[in-house]
DNA sequence: CACTCATTTGGTTGGTCGACCAACCAAATA
DNA sequence: TATTTGGTTGGTCGACCAACCAAATGAGTG
């Protein structure tokens, strides 16, 4: 993350806040800041919509937050939607991202599924806010604007999909197990873990992430105790 | 159904009167239509609430729902919050209630438990729309609010962990699975069901029930298979 | 019939919020 | 030096809502 910011500020040729040359204090120091800003503003309306909810954060908390006004938050997102909408394409983009990543990095089926199933859990618990928000709130978002989100959510479950229907085609997977079930049992049981999770907490991601997956090898019941 | 109905209202009865100024005990004033009139009132808001979200619910909204006047809704219920949190009581109620009834209805400890799924299952899924708004609204409370209601869902999930420690003791369950991750895992796959469920889909609650069990029983792997 | 108290009525009030904008400015460009 | 571009400022405005209340209603009781 501080690497990207750094990134970001090389492309805007921002010009670096050393040395005495330059006019000491006072706010609008740094003009050209816009990529960096966009990431903030994101990030930061991310965290305030997921500790309070989308309804009861203002549109002058968060500009506040990113030390901006009102009018300014404005400019760059013109409804408070158009700003949670942008949010929820980043964190679809940014699961997307993990898992794709973590598919491609196996080839075995078996093993490719416990990379994934950490991935979506890595992107949920540990990257941002901005997976929770798009999970939790859905319903903030009209008629319209939820039709795209709900359309960037199945291309990311499609995903799942594949990923399950080769492991069935293969035969890795229990006959007669419906995969359609599977993902959203799957996934359901992988979201609820952000309602709960903690960092501090006395399981870290691994240690649900190992849980779930003996649980998908194996089980809970002791094998001939079935009723 | 309505047998659970009263369970709730006995369990719910202790903390009725924590509030001193509270409104909603009418003792034996009328028995019969006061009561329906209040279950109205609160599955009339909890319908709402379900469908558009706490905050975007007016109080002229649901006043309108129980064709009343604003000012009627504020003699039951002297705020917003106290609406709600009354709900939540019920829907605490309403699936400690059916959760119990499972749990004594059979002596074998495999059997009971997926009673016990299945009952989880009913209650977020056809009872009514109380326990989903418990599960996805509880943000919506203050601080002190949320208190009680986090202490009352601390009580139905000690239910569970009860359930769970008596099979782990009998050895029903694979020796080292975790009770608590289990106990958390487990019902958050069963509590996200509620966000995709649709009682004119392609499953049936008793599909998904079966479904929770086969996994539970077996995982879905194919043994050998793992990596 | 009169009394009374729970409940309803219909409307007010204070406050908040999202949306919007005209003026402004600093850097980039020409 | 003149003009454009990208972004900020600070404030206004209309809409809406939760909370509140004084007066009216009406059902049960003596």
């Amino acid at each position: 993350m501080p690497d990207n910011r750094v990134i970001a500020e090389v492309l805007n040729n921002a010009p670096a806040i050393a040395g005495g040359t330059e006019r000491v204090d006072h706010k609008q120091v740094v003009p050209g800041r816009k990529l960096e800003d966009r990431d903030n503003v994101l990030s930061n309306a991310a965290r305030l919509f997921r500790e309070k909810g989308f309804d009861k954060t203002s549109l002058k908390e968060i500009a506040e937050a990113c030390e901006m006004l009102p009018g300014s938050l404005h400019y760059r997102y013109s409804t408070k939607e158009a700003l949670l909408v942008e949010l929820m394409r980043q964190g679809v983009g940014q699961v997307t991202a993990e898992v794709e990543t973590a598919r491609v990095s196996s080839d075995n089926p078996v093993e490719r599924l416990r990379l994934c199933i950490d991935a979506h859990l890595r992107a949920l618990l540990v990257d941002s806010d901005t997976v929770y928000v798009l999970l939790f709130e859905w319903r903030a978002l009209t008629r319209e604007a939820r039709e795209e989100i709900i359309e960037l959510r199945d291309r990311y479950e499609s995903l799942w999909a594949h990923i399950l229907a080769e492991m069935i085609q293969q035969g890795v997977i229990r006959r007669g197990v419906d995969d359609r079930l599977l993902r959203l049992i799957g996934l359901g049981a992988l979201n609820w873990v952000a309602t709960w999770f903690d960092p501090e907490g006395a399981y870290t991601l691994d240690d649900i992430s190992e849980f779930i997956w003996q649980i998908t090898l194996d089980g809970v019941i002791v094998e001939g105790c079935a009723g």
